[in-house]
Formats: structure tokens, C-alpha cells, sequence
DNA sequence: CAGGATCCCGCCGGATACTG
DNA sequence: CAGTATCCGGCGGGATCCTG
């Protein structure tokens, strides 16, 4: 993945200027949204968590390869963390981590400029 | 593009459950940040309105087809006006709009937590 | 100057089948 | 149950060239 944001410290986004530190965050941040199911299993474990195929159901039309791509990803970036019981068969629970959790207000901010956004804008599009 | 949000109504961001027109919004929010530049473009515009070249020249590695696309995107979602001077040759000027303007909230939250998340992660991968 | 037209490639994500 | 393995199409995005 290419990242022109290391030699791109113009960008800003405060007045203020915008450091290169607050791109890799601003990045991250991001990165924890690609993908098309991402923010669903974010959203599927607010509520507790939950074992894979919970999830599946969960989550209407995602497929266990999807599913299990998106949580080994953000089990990798720090926003689910995985545990393994040895029942038979194996349990496998998935729940958010401390960083995962605090992700909220980020989807918040998101929403109350999503909503507002829609008011302004007569979607045309769809 | 797939919505799966539409029938997807036990998402659940905030406690008391997230209804069909908050995961719209949020969608419209993401939809906002898909790409590989449009984050930039929007960056490069909150210092101020700037003509196609101007912008081209903000971004490095940015190709006038990309650019193009990105703006074009960013206008039909009401991030962006177009506006075009009949000059000789034609000069094109780009600005954020309100919507556009009011962004940066949302930037913030994502860097706050960003910066969070990356304080408690000790960054293993690259 | 401000893009459009073409070509092309990687990889994201879907479908289906299989396993410890 | 909790995933892998494999195959495959679409499209996001790069490079290059062209135009009103």
C-alpha cells in the first residue's frame, strides 16, 4: 500500500497545519473502515461478544471466507482480540478491544455529519 | 454498489440501537473517505479554493485522471463546487462546500483516536 | 489549462467446496 | 463449529496519450 502522506506534510486539516503524525492517525483510523464488511462486525460485536458463526448470522449475506478476512484484519490492527476455548468442537469467542470500543465516538461524529449532510444535500443520486 | 445496510437494522453503534437512516448517514460519511485521494483532495482544498493544476501540483504522485475522478465524485456528493470562469483559457476554480467545510470534525475524532490507538499499539506490522 | 480516451493490471470480494 | 482452498469476475486505480 502506497502511502504519499510521508512526504505530503502540507496537508492540513486544523489550521494549525497538520503534522505527519496526525496523517498516520487520520490513516489508521481509516484503515480500520476499508472494506465492505469491516464496519458491520465492528457494529455486530458493540453489542457483545460473540462467536464466529454468531457473527454469520449476524450479518446477513457475508460468507465465512469474508468474515474470516475481516476479523484476522482487525484482529491485526488491534480492535478484536480472539480467543480460543478447547470444547469440543472449539469455541471461538471475537469481542472488541479497548481500542475497539472507542471507536464509537468516531462513528458518531461520522453519523452527525452524515445526518446533517443529508438535510443540505437532496440525494439525486440512487 | 451493495447496501446491505438497508435491511440491516440490529447494527447497533450507540446503546439504544441504531436506526435505518443513522447507518445511511454513516454510509454517506464513508462514502465520503472511499478512494485513495479523496482524502487529500479534501485536504488540499480546506487551505483554500484552487484551480485544477494548483491542486494537481498540492498532491504528489496525483494523475490528472485520478483527479479528475476524485473532484467529480466530490462534487455529485456536495463536498466540492466546480466553478468555471470563461477566461482564455478556461479557468476552473474548486472549494469546499459547507458540507465540505464541516468535515473536519470528523477528522478529528479519527485522529484522537488514532493517535490513541496507535499509543496503545505498539505498531508491529511495517 | 482542464481535463477525456484507452489500455491494462492488481486485488477486493463473491461463490462454492472441503477439513480438523 | 470455525474456518481454508480454489476459482474467478469486476473495478479501482496507474500510465500514457490526446484535445477544446
Amino acid at each position: 500500500m502506497k502511502k504519499p502522506y510521508d512526504t505530503w506534510v502540507d496537508f492540513r486539516v486544523s489550521p494549525e497545519g497538520c503534522p505527519k503524525e496526525y496523517m498516520l492517525a487520520l490513516n489508521d483510523a481509516l484503515n480500520v473502515f476499508t472494506g465492505k464488511w469491516k464496519l458491520h462486525v465492528i457494529g455486530a460485536l458493540t453489542t457483545g461478544k460473540k462467536r464466529f458463526s454468531e457473527i454469520e448470522r449476524f450479518i446477513p449475506d457475508i460468507n465465512p471466507r469474508m468474515l474470516s478476512k475481516e476479523l484476522k484484519e482487525l484482529e491485526v490492527n488491534g480492535i478484536v482480540s480472539r480467543t480460543v476455548y478447547d470444547t469440543l468442537p472449539v469455541t471461538v469467542e471475537y469481542e472488541l478491544t479497548r481500542s475497539g470500543r472507542e471507536i464509537r465516538p468516531v462513528f458518531d461524529a461520522m453519523i452527525r455529519w452524515g445526518l446533517e449532510h443529508r438535510k443540505t444535500n437532496i440525494k439525486k443520486k440512487r
